[in-house]
RNA sequence: GGGCCCGUAGCUCAACGGUAGAGCAGGGGACUUUUAAUCCCUUGGUUCCGGGUUCGAAUCCCGGCGGGCUCACCA
């Protein structure tokens, strides 16, 4: 199948780490902890696009995603909220959910949100809760084999990434039988049936533990691992053997060296291949919600098409960075990138822009694209009020649009009016002025406003506006060496109700506007200042 | 201190060992229908610097410089 040598679609790359013939199982994960910036999507939408290629590949493949509720609340930003420092160092999913009518518990809640999330943009993995996974004791046999080799853990965290974890420790939290905490206990003296624990209060700065002192079982859900060991019993118990991640954690010394090191030497597998992504960042910054900057980022999913959101975190490769600031022509950009792509679809769908179009659809076996407009023209219609997009539509497609057509231009609509109210530059909006704007007018171009007033009130079609503005132009004499009308005659039209040069097609505007506000403005525009 | 990414046209980037390209911007032209519409043409590069490997390097190796991020506590 692969030639071997070119270069090839950097997912396809990656297809050829893993081993043919047998089963194969992608992971990601999440920590319900709050809401998701966009950001914390490029991970996601790139295990997706991975899974998918590697499916296409005929490989067998699951996509199996974890939600980590049985993990501590440790966020500082969420201990300032109200109601929230008692629970601090509580497993996610014990904690009273912000709104009982959506969700039980607070990890349900959040998870339920990205859950849904994905789902809108195509991403459908297994999902399975680890507090499930505990409480049934699946985990159990890991839990085991972990705690027999604490010294080798132990040694291995001190060698990998130098930290010191003292004698005795043992690689897990155990809830806390008095006051339900799990980040705040430290385990030691496993006898093969339980642990003894302590629930310190000063174990960690970010919650404070109770004094209980105890023993009891590690297993079915009365404790959980610590990070790096969960990430080996979820290894091993899915089988997982490719798991991308953020640099945050596939650095040297890092987090997943240390998982590297223990699934090789205690559960003696070798750990799962996969690509290191890049930060997606906003003006520079890492996108977190506890600084705010991911806040503004999250509406970009409300309001996106999904298929742009999946294009804009696939269209550059995972391993570089991608800078993304929604103000200013970056939408417009994208939108025209993403049809670049579309065309290189139609054209060759397994060239690389093809691949990335596809991979950017909700379907993994799209239709192919159809009739668009280009978005900023859209933006422009949408400032004219004569206008009906799905008349001018047609007329550029020179036949009716399809369903699918439809909906694609519906949504780029919506999308172009956002863009207008929040994002656009100056330069690309324009608006009626309700009062005559202070612009300098020649002579021609004043003599010119005077002529067409007349057309106002006698032709109402725009298109014949258009032609009798053309005409009015050449026999004011405002043309230019050629004989033809010059620009300065539709500039004076725009000057006069907009301020600026140019506009929106000038036969349009005059026909959409109040009639005898048009004569006005052309009376006051034409005497001159 | 360790690691990752980036440095190529004014801007955003492509080219992954075989003549440095695209989109946008700029310039010119066409369309008896304005425009940041459409179409055609076009200007523009010491590929950050210095070495090395090679018949051949933007590309691979070594060493710098500059910028961004990240890990060294927890997850």
């Amino acid at each position: 199948m692969s030639s071997g040598h070119e270069a090839a679609f950097w997912a396809d790359e990656e297809v050829t780490l893993l081993e043919p013939g047998r089963p194969h199982v992608v992971r990601d994960s999440k920590t319900p902890s709050g809401p998701v910036p966009i950001s914390g999507l490029r991970g996601p939408i790139i295990s997706d696009a991975l899974y998918r290629t590697f499916k296409r590949h005929g490989l067998d493949v699951r996509f199996v995603y974890t939600i980590d509720d049985y993990d501590p609340m440790d966020s500082q930003s969420m201990k300032e909220q109200a109601g929230m420092a008692e629970h601090m160092g509580e497993p996610l999913c014990a904690i009273p959910s912000p709104d009982p009518a959506v969700a039980s518990d607070f990890a349900d809640y959040h998870a339920s949100r990205f859950i849904a999330l994905f789902a809108g943009l195509g991403i459908t993995p297994e999902f399975h809760r680890m507090r499930d996974l505990y409480r049934s004791g699946m985990l159990d046999r890991q839990i085991d084999l972990v705690l027999r080799n604490a010294e080798t853990i132990r040694a291995i965290h001190k060698k990998v990434a130098n930290v010191d974890h003292p004698a005795g420790w043992l690689p897990i939290s155990v809830v806390c039988e008095n006051c339900g905490r799990i980040g705040t206990t430290l385990a030691t003296g496993y006898d093969g049936k339980t642990v003894a624990y302590e629930c310190k209060a000063d174990y960690v700065d970010w919650a404070e533990g109770c004094g209980h002192v105890g023993r009891i079982s590690p297993f079915k859900g009365n404790s959980k691992l610590l990070w790096n060991e969960q990430w080996c019993a979820q290894w091993d118990h899915f089988g997982v053997t490719y798991e991308e991640g953020g640099k945050d954690l596939l650095t040297a010394g890092g987090s997943r060296e240390r998982s590297n090191a223990i699934y090789r030497e205690v559960f003696k597998k070798e750990p799962p291949v996969g690509l290191q992504h890049e930060f997606f960042t906003l003006g520079g910054k890492k996108m977190a919600s506890s600084k705010g900057i991911g806040a503004q980022a999250l509406e970009i999913v409300e309001v996106y098409p999904p298929e742009l959101v999946r294009f804009l975190m696939l269209r550059t490769h995972p391993k570089r960075h991608l800078e993304f600031d929604p103000a200013g022509m970056t939408l417009p950009r994208l939108v025209d990138d993403y049809d670049r792509f579309a065309d290189a679809f139609i054209q060759g769908p397994e060239s690389d822009m093809g691949k990335t179009w596809r991979l950017s659809q909700i379907s993994p076996d799209p239709e192919p694209p159809g009739f668009r407009v280009r978005f900023q023209v859209l933006a422009d219609w949408l400032q004219i009020p004569s206008v009906k997009p799905d008349v001018e539509a047609e007329k550029r497609k020179g036949g009716r649009l399809g369903a699918s057509e439809l909906r694609d231009l519906h949504r780029r609509l919506e999308l172009a009016r956002v863009w207008l109210d929040r994002w656009a530059p100056e330069e690309a909006k324009f608006t009626v002025l309700h009062h005559k704007p202070a612009v300098q007018l020649s002579d021609p171009q004043r003599r010119y406003l005077v002529a067409i007033k007349d057309l106002i009130g006698s032709v109402h079609d725009p298109e014949e506006m258009q032609n009798q503005l053309y005409e009015v132009a050449k026999k004011v004499g405002l043309v230019n060496a050629e004989g033809k009308p010059a620009r300065e005659a539709f500039a004076a039209i725009y000057l006069a109700f907009i301020g600026k040069p140019n506009g929106p097609k000038a036969g349009w505007l005059l026909t959409s506007l109040d009639l005898d506000f048009v004569r006005r403005r052309l009376d006051e525009m034409g005497r001159g200042a």
